[in-house]
DNA sequence: GCTTTAATGCAACTTAGTTGCAAGTGTTAT
DNA sequence: ATAACACTTGCAACTAAGTTGCATTAAAGC
């Protein structure tokens, strides 16, 4: 897997096939998973699985953040981007809009915008 | 106490003691609290704070999220504000400036930016 | 091949937050 | 008053995502 490898140049990151099952899934996915999104498809043991994603965010590949059902959410770091979480039905949505915050001194890693969504504002109305 | 009277008002909240005295302090505070932070000042069990804190979210006079230490912070809506979350050392910080997202159909309840703060930023260019 | 270092699986643990339940408080109607 | 009802509280037991200790295994360097 050509782009598993380059996730990892420059890193301290040794290419275990378990770590590679995780890039893979990550890489192939369109937005931010848990580790209960994935269980099912993964061999590993749920320690192996957390050692390794926190590798991962150490290294600087992988960003990560709490949804509102307390669990944790992960993504590979690529092209910056905000993300929108439900209070009601606690899905995540990545958003391409850029946000115009700017903080000197601070090193801004994630924007997150909590409300409610478009679906669940929808039932509101009903 | 007037403005704990106030905030309750045109809800279903009825004030008991327990409720006043949380209020209280979330009134007087200039920064989000987890329950870790104010249990000391707290005479009652952490179910009737949890719970009390619950029903001021559902009343839509709290507002909570989560931050970098797995803790569940809460604040008394006012003017809205986004939250500087550290990555490092989990330290909350509210924010003047605000943001310019906006998002048709969606809800924005809270925008929430996590990264390094400035004082961790000095740091690790030591 | 041997040594050293890091990665893994398993089970036990941690801990913020939740829940069930019995007892307490309060409010309203009669 | 007091009976009836609804809500609130404290306590203890529980939940579940994530972590840790440890013995075993795999991998890299020489």
């Amino acid at each position: 897997m050509k782009n598993i490898e380059a996730l990892v140049l420059n890193t301290n990151i040794k290419l275990t096939s378990a770590r590679v099952a995780i890039l893979e899934i990550f890489a192939k996915s369109t937005k931010p998973l848990s580790y209960e999104d994935i269980k099912e498809n993964l061999l590993m043991d749920k320690a192996t699985f957390y050692r390794n994603i926190s590798k991962f965010e150490e290294e600087n590949i992988v960003n990560s953040f709490e949804s509102n059902d307390k669990k944790r959410y992960f993504e590979i770091k690529k092209n910056a981007h905000s993300h929108f979480v439900c209070s009601t039905c606690s899905k995540i949505e990545c958003l391409s809009e850029k946000s115009n915050i700017s903080l000197p001194g601070y090193k801004i890693e994630n924007v997150i915008i909590k409300g409610i969504c478009q679906s669940c504002m929808k039932e509101l109305n009903d």
